[in-house]
RNA sequence: UGUCCCAUGGUGUAAUUGGCAACACGUCUGUUUUUGGUACAGAAGAGUCUAGGUUCGAGCCCUAGUGGGACAACCA
């Protein structure tokens, strides 16, 4: 009753997007019972990146916005690439994001039996066959885009002379590369996927799952499809390059089928980001070559990378939605994610402050042996998170940058007689520079207005600027990490003349072995967010020990006054 | 000498065929501010790749062109 009136006066945007249309469209049809079922298919070669985020969120988000499931499954059908590590890592990676599937977990080798049992079918059929020339000659055979290709010798062998050949492919009799099973369809179709496609390679390696049980292992096109179908997957969903292996799909399909039930592929277009590589095999040489210091380097783009750098799984998800899902190939700017990241993080951040560039100041007015606590604001954006107590002292430590001594007077900070706000504490005045022979600044002096405990005069004298401090003689020492874009390049994949080594940032990651953090640091645990006011969001890395902690900066905060110095 | 896909401000997306195009990011102004952050207010920036066609009317439909991309791994 009432419920309607509130669709009827809110206007929720529908996120709707072609997949979406799609499938509404399958289900107006009445297809399939009018059952939604994705998958998420990653194969366990790797790390999952910021680019698998987008293909979990739509794989996932469109079951879930039909009220269907989504299964995931391992595509492992390359036992010479795909390791137990991988799978840990992407399940992991998968529930940290927010997503759930359940008891539905396969993997495409629990099916290597149905595979075979079907590829034998096809042989009956004579729909497949076994061929037994070398790779390079099927390849030739193959044709090329534009010319067609011819068939194999023994594309018309007996059916009992493949079956026979198959079995003992299957039994291990054969070296590899000897045979393989191809399936026959045409071969001067203008489509290269369908020009007797392989089905089986002979491969005798060990499989992480099924050991040496197999020495044949099925192709993607026709492992993939066949999974789908003996899930009861409804919408296979991937992206864009798969495009053309689509009438290969619903080809096997149809020859699978004994039902209505038909699986179906849809393709969307992949995530780019600027000044990010995402493919896999650079990923994995960035870590083999020690370029970077492991798959949870905060400078990947992988999701584990991400975590540890501080992103949130929310900030991810933000971002593909407003991404969108299209057929569209761009190049999102990274800027998005960032916004995503930073409009997630001000709302749920504590607030610290930390000095990154030690600048001493004596407070020559404040006794040498007092500690006052200030009380500061836990996060202005959340009034639930209370406030805390800093210890202010006759030795305090400032952003060096916080100090300049001919001052332009646009510049709101601390110079020689200037008095500026210390966040919560007092207003403070400069009154001294001291130098070292080189006359570099090492030490300012400074009195402080006791009357200004809290951070406002009782005169109503107003202050320009505030700036943040800690104690020189309270606080905890940690070692920073700042980060920057790991390649200098806005599209990297694109440069095709360049090795990615080459397009490397080298100042990608900055460390600031001694900075300062207030004490309430110490009560942060590993990937904990914060903010350093006025610095950015820091979160606590997993290299932390009992005597040493440290920290990323995941971003800093948007800095209209750098942008303005910068020009 | 092929098949298929795509084309809207700088970027990513939106727009039951019918009010010379909306939103987000980014950029720029200003207000507020104990973060030069946040929030708020505002501005600039495209006439929808091109040419035809259908229509009273096209960003949306059709045709051709142009540009970009995918496809010739015993990878997925």
């Amino acid at each position: 009753m009432s419920d309607k009136k509130i669709e009827n006066n809110t206007k929720v945007p529908k996120t709707r997007n072609f997949v979406h249309e799609l499938v509404e469209k399958d289900l107006m049809e009445g297809r399939n019972d009018k059952r939604v079922h994705t998958r998420f298919p990653p194969e366990p070669n790797g790390y999952l990146h910021i680019g698998h985020a987008k293909a979990i969120c739509i794989d996932f988000g469109t079951a879930e916005k039909f009220g269907g499931k989504c299964n995931l499954r391992f595509d492992d059908t390359n036992p010479s690439k795909e390791e137990t590590e991988y799978v840990d890592s992407i399940k992991e990676d998968i529930k940290w994001l927010g997503f759930d599937w359940e008891d539905r977990i396969y993997f495409s080798s629990d099916f290597f039996d149905k595979l075979s049992d079907f590829a034998v079918k096809l042989i009956k059929e004579k729909k497949a066959y076994v061929d037994e020339q070398s790779a390079e000659l099927i390849s030739k055979q193959k044709g090329s885009p534009t010319r067609p290709g011819t068939d194999s010798p023994f594309r018309n062998r007996p059916v009992e002379e493949s079956l026979d050949l198959f079995a003992r492919m299957k039994a291990g009799e054969f070296e590899n590369g000897a045979m393989v099973l191809r399936a026959k369809i045409d071969m001067t179709s203008p489509n290269m996927h369908l020009r007797d496609p392989l089905m089986y390679r002979i491969m005798h390696a060990e499989h992480h799952r099924t050991g040496n049980k197999w020495c044949i292992y099925p192709m993607y096109d026709y492992a993939h499809g066949q999974c789908d179908y003996f899930e009861g997957i409804t919408h296979s969903l991937c992206t864009l390059e798969f495009e053309v292996h689509r009438p290969l799909y619903d080809w096997f399909a149809n020859e699978l089928a004994d039902t209505e039930y038909r699986p179906r592929q849809i393709e969307f277009s992949r995530l780019n980001l600027t000044y990010t590589m995402m493919s896999k095999r650079n990923l994995l040489a960035l870590v083999e070559e020690g370029l970077v210091s492991g798959w949870d380097d905060p400078r990947m783009p992988t999701l584990s990378g991400m975590r540890r750098r501080g992103f949130t799984a929310q900030s991810i998800k933000n971002l593909v939605e407003k991404v969108g899902v299209t057929k569209t190939k761009g190049m999102t700017d990274f800027a998005l994610l960032e916004h995503a990241v930073r409009e997630d993080l001000n709302k749920k951040a504590q607030r610290l402050m930390g000095v990154l560039n030690p600048l001493k100041v004596i407070v020559t007015n404040f006794p040498e042996d007092k500690v006052e606590m200030v009380s500061a604001v836990n996060n202005h954006e959340d009034e639930s998170a209370g406030r805390r107590e800093v210890p202010f002292t006759h030795e305090l430590y400032i952003e060096k940058e916080d100090f300049m001594e001919d001052a332009p007077k646009k510049y709101f900070r601390l110079s020689v007689g200037r008095e500026v706000r210390f966040k919560y504490a007092y207003f403070l005045t400069c009154t001294n520079v001291i130098k070292d022979e080189n006359g570099e600044i090492i030490e300012l002096h400074c009195t402080y207005d006791p009357e200004t405990k809290g951070g406002n005069s009782p005169d109503g004298r107003k202050v320009k600027g505030t700036i943040h401090w800690v104690s020189a003689t309270e606080n905890v020492e940690a070692e920073v990490r700042l980060y920057d874009r790991l390649f200098n390049f806005e599209d990297p994949a694109n440069e095709k003349d360049k090795d990615f080594r080459e397009m490397l940032n080298p100042d990608s990651l900055k460390v600031l072995p001694k900075c300062y953090i207030e004490p309430f640091v110490t009560q942060m645990k590993v990937l904990d967010h914060f903010q350093l006011e006025r610095m950015g969001y820091f979160n606590i890395d997993k290299d932390t020990t009992a005597n040493k902690i440290v920290v990323n900066r995941t971003l800093s905060l948007r800095d209209n006054w750098a942008k303005k110095m910068g020009k």
